[in-house]
DNA sequence: AAAACTTGTTCTCTTTTTGTTCTTTAATTA
DNA sequence: TAATTAAAGAACAAAAAGAGAACAAGTTTT
């Protein structure tokens, strides 16, 4: 199974990557020749040296260094390993939304590592919620929720809203020819009707998360 | 923040560090030098010395002292130890809690990669609810809770809490002198007094997570 | 207090490991 | 068949690891 398709590189290389990179760690010594020669059942440390030196062309493995023996990986290597794998960098964190005011963006977007359960295949985004319109949903002031972004969505989706290109909400949707009304779960508050024209969806919830130690 | 790498370590002396990691606790005294060799089968103090002063180089053995002999680690190599394990891992996926039956545990544990924010230092754990006894504080049925490992906690917190040593649930912890109090987050549920040696503490609630996409 | 023992340190010397280079051999391709 | 490529193995130098002796500063035993 190859994990990265280095096309330039050699058959033997790219064994040789994948073995490094399913390897690797950085709490365990990086391999010598002779190891590395054992794993992939070579006899020669001479045959090996030549895919090595290939590798550190590629850029993938450091350059040798009389005193750091072994065989490491590259910051390159490790990078683009991560990326094929699974999308180590997180989802964004782009702001909070309160009902009625558009969501407030943070300057510095920040990525939280997202468990696999709470997003989607499509491209997604967190945004802490602000206020009790949901709370009957189990969806409280201070949570944070991930949300698949998206321009429609199916009747009874909580849905990331846009109401007059100017306040932004997060709400229950039910669409009819008619009129497109937002439901906040919370009874002390009232659905809202308003014409289809005039609401936008910009994404369904997909997931929510709380913490009971870290309040901001 | 610095990655935790100890690449720069030689093969031995990451042999010599990994085994103070492994048998700290065994050890009542910090072991001599001649103990370290007998341990690692070297038959001579010479050899070992030139890897200990690598570690102390390295930060992670205490320099020596004329009056307070043997080799000891620094905070440091403990503290890296553990962040090793959380972080590559995960925290783990260990079960199911309802009220009033045993955790069911899962066969083949899982990790899942959890936002920091959802999580502390301390050792963690991922329960899935069952049932409805914590609604009114947002914690619904199927929601994923993120439990700090514990055995004691303060009044108010949500613990997972085993009674009589057969039944866990998740409630609000209530301790008084006399008694313990385990109160739901349900209008509709009352309340339980228990003597104080029934109910033990097993972890304290310190985040919550829910898929809206992915039901089990 | 003196002798004997521990413990950490330093030194020299030897052995083993490791990366490199080279030649030879086997396998594959043109 | 000639050319190309991959592997094996030998040889080598540098680094790392080890053994053992010697020594100083402290402990314990006598």
């Amino acid at each position: 199974m190859t994990m990265n398709d280095y096309s330039f590189l050699t058959r033997k290389q790219q064994d040789v990557l994948d073995f490094l990179l399913e390897n690797q760690s950085h709490f365990v010594q990086p391999p010598t020749l002779d190891e590395l020669c054992l794993a992939m059942g070579l006899k020669s440390r001479g045959s090996l040296h030549k895919h090595i030196q290939g590798l550190i062309q590629a850029g993938l493995v450091e350059a040798p260094n009389r005193k750091q023996r072994g065989v490491r990986l590259t910051k390159l290597a490790l990078k683009t390993q991560s990326a094929a794998l699974i999308d180590d960098l997180g989802v964004p964190f782009v702001g909070a939304i309160a009902a009625g005011v558009p969501i407030e963006a943070v300057e510095n977007v920040e990525y939280m590592q997202v468990p696999a359960q709470l997003k989607t295949e499509n491209r997604c985004y967190i945004l802490q919620v602000r206020g009790d319109s949901m709370i009957d949903d189990g969806i409280l002031d201070g949570d944070w929720v991930v949300i698949e972004q998206r321009n429609h969505a199916n009747n009874g989706d909580i849905v990331v809203a846009l109401i007059d290109k100017t306040e932004a909400t997060l709400k229950h949707i039910l669409q009819t020819p008619r009129e497109t009304i937002l439901i906040p779960a919370n009874q002390t508050l009232q659905p809202m009707h308003f014409q289809p024209h005039q609401v936008e969806v910009q994404g369904i919830l997909v997931g929510q998360m709380r913490s009971y130690t870290k309040k901001l």
